[in-house]
DNA sequence: ATAAGTCGTTCACTTAAGTTAAGAAATGAT
DNA sequence: ATCATTTCTTAACTTAAGTGAACGACTTAT
């Protein structure tokens, strides 16, 4: 994996108002949604020098390996897919604001998944060790984490209920509504299988639709 | 929902050993696997009177209602479904030993599924309000609950990726090597829609591999 | 700049799931 | 015990997804 450690303050973007944010600043918004931090707090959050900045179809996890990193998306879009009798299932695409800890960090075998990234990504790479001794040292950053889980554990359960419960051409409509920005940014191919069919079927499914809005 | 309160002691069932277990052995033996308790906190455990036997068909929570209530399975099986055009859609059976608590316990919204029992069923029913406190009072009840959310957080991401990356025959090819004993005691219909198919396809699809089998 | 590879779409054909209907088997209610 | 209802299976037909191949558009590497 080769990952480019940033500066704090180099990597910027301009959000909905035109206003230049730091991926710090971008960080904080984020983190002040759960608990409000001190500047302590955020001084020791910083040092720990969380920020990377990853080239487009890098590849953070191989099928395989171990790992104890957390990735959280700052800016960017990460993958996870499995190779399986050859092929690429894609299950899950990971977008600003996300964090996703691999399978393997919890249960501590190899992964069985690969992650790579489907754009230049700026990512806050943790690792579980340094992130339960910052958790033990700053009760509030354990007190977040444990909130993101729990809405994770929400979310996980109704998208896998709608998956469950629709067509594919109801995963689709239903993704053109909750994530509109993936249908540009993925590659079809990704997004097919990330809807359990085929390219083909893909391209297919979008036409019919395109011809009953004809109508 | 009628809801048969039981004394801690009357029922009981004969495990692998033609033991006879009582609902609390059960209980304590499966507590036992992530905690070790006092009898003080076992008895505390007991005088919540959290024991109740429900009659199969019995609905424990109904779609457009709010409950605060967690259920936990220690004999029988429950079932989640939505209703949709009409038609139930079964996303979950939860069995002996597994524990659900409904979204709308943690979103504090209307139910958007039922809740049903495929059998009849022993189930310990905690509130959250009483289960916070008990949690308070013994930390080691807020660090069991919190592996046993650990797990399912892991295991229900497995499961969803096996759910993507499958079609409807190998997923049942995986639910009859994983959960044997769903396919004996829940209705074909009710398996049909959480393989994500109709009754006349699940049944096709076992005549389909029953044939090839012969070969 | 060119060649090789990747990606998205289209087409013809195959396979599997959805739909509608009918009948047998099991279950529940009176 | 009988009747009504629900459940499961089978069948014929429809619709949608899988497969294999071909083509043009776009990248990537050299």
């Amino acid at each position: 994996m080769e990952v480019v450690h940033i500066g704090r303050l180099v990597a910027s973007v301009t959000d909905d108002n035109n206003k230049i944010k730091t991926m710090q600043d971008i960080l904080f918004d984020f983190i002040s949604k759960y608990v409000s931090l001190t500047e302590d707090e955020k001084n020791a959050l910083l040092s720990l020098d969380l920020f990377h900045s990853v080239k487009k179809g890098t590849i953070l996890l191989n099928e395989g390996q171990k790992t104890q990193d957390n990735f959280f998306v700052l800016k960017g879009c990460i993958r996870v897919y499995y190779i399986i009798d050859g092929e690429e299932k894609t299950t899950a695409f990971y977008t600003e604001m996300v964090g996703l800890t691999p399978h393997c960090v919890r249960k501590k075998v190899p992964s069985d998944y690969f992650i790579s990234c489907v754009e230049d990504c700026i990512l806050l790479i943790s690792n579980t060790d340094m992130s339960s001794k910052v958790n033990s040292k700053f009760p509030k950053f354990d007190a977040m984490c444990r909130m993101l889980s729990e809405e994770l554990l929400v979310k996980q359960q109704i998208d896998f209920d709608e998956f469950k419960t629709s067509s594919p051409e109801k995963r689709y409509l239903n993704l053109l509504q909750k994530r509109p920005d993936l249908i540009q940014r993925v590659p079809q191919h990704q997004l097919a299988s990330y809807l359990g069919i085929k390219p083909q079927s893909l391209s297919r499914l979008r036409a019919r639709i395109l011809e009953k809005s004809k109508d």
